[in-house]
DNA sequence: TATTGTTATACTCTATAACTATA
DNA sequence: TATAGTTATAGAGTATAACAATA
């Protein structure tokens, strides 16, 4: 094995560090790093259940109510009973929401290139290319490898 | 800017299922993350004083103080007022404290093999280039990016 | 007066379980 | 009875402030 420090030694500062940076962003905008994620998630497709919505996220069902609520509050969600079911509530970006999302995204993604530009082109690549390819792997098989 | 998921929402969520992969590994060996992380910045050299140790590892000096109490009584650590200082508190690594941490990273080690084990030889190599790179920039550096 | 380590306290986050309303 | 959402409670983790010893 070539020496090198602790994947995870160097992917948890890293990970402090990048929420730090961004959080100021999502201040501005009013946002938590959850209801950030939550607009994150309802952008392509809307969810048919907060379950569902939370799993998606990393989050306890629990844990997203009060987000939700928020977000509901403030117009950047839309958040109607299932008519085929009623325990269930549907959820979908506003058009606001959306706006809001996109202002959001853009000035981190401002902050994250601005990192990256300290890679050379073929590391930034080679990172990229592998954060997708791991990130796109399932909890489990990143905890039972 | 090419079109990708944002940094964070990579990152976070693969650092997390690092940090479950790995606490099987270091439960084996009766460790927390923090106690292993402070096996780990003892590695080298031996530190003067408890908030030296806590800033290497992004800790807050009053929380490493139970970990430093258990490392010690199970003589993994020795710790003694600095003769010419005596408020300060002079940290190493014992020889028994050296074993445990080579024996808990191997296994930590080698679970991260198997991860990497799914990228490709070059994004590999730019993956952990990127990453050491990444890393190595102190936390204001990338606060304030 | 400032610093090191420590203890005590409060605060935030998170996880668990119990409740309601629908099915 | 099972499920979606909600609420309440407790637990872990973390941050802040106050304290004792030493400089």
């Amino acid at each position: 094995m070539t020496d090198r420090p602790d994947l995870a030694a160097m992917i948890v500062p890293l990970s402090r560090a990048l929420v730090d940076a961004e959080l100021p962003v999502l201040r501005e905008h009013d946002l938590s790093m959850w209801a950030y994620s939550v607009l994150l998630a309802l952008d392509e497709r809307p969810l048919r259940t907060q379950a569902a919505l939370a799993e998606s996220i990393g989050a306890d069902k629990t844990r997203i109510i009060g987000v939700l609520d928020d977000l509901q509050r403030r117009g950047l969600i839309d958040r109607t009973p299932d008519p085929a079911d009623r325990r269930a509530r549907v959820l979908s970006l506003t058009a606001e929401g959306r706006r809001v999302r996109d202002s959001a995204q853009t000035g981190i993604r401002h902050k994250e290139e601005r990192l990256l530009a300290r890679l050379s082109v073929e590391d930034r690549r080679g990172f990229l290319r592998a954060l997708r390819a791991l990130a796109a792997l399932p909890h489990e098989e990143i905890t039972n490898a």
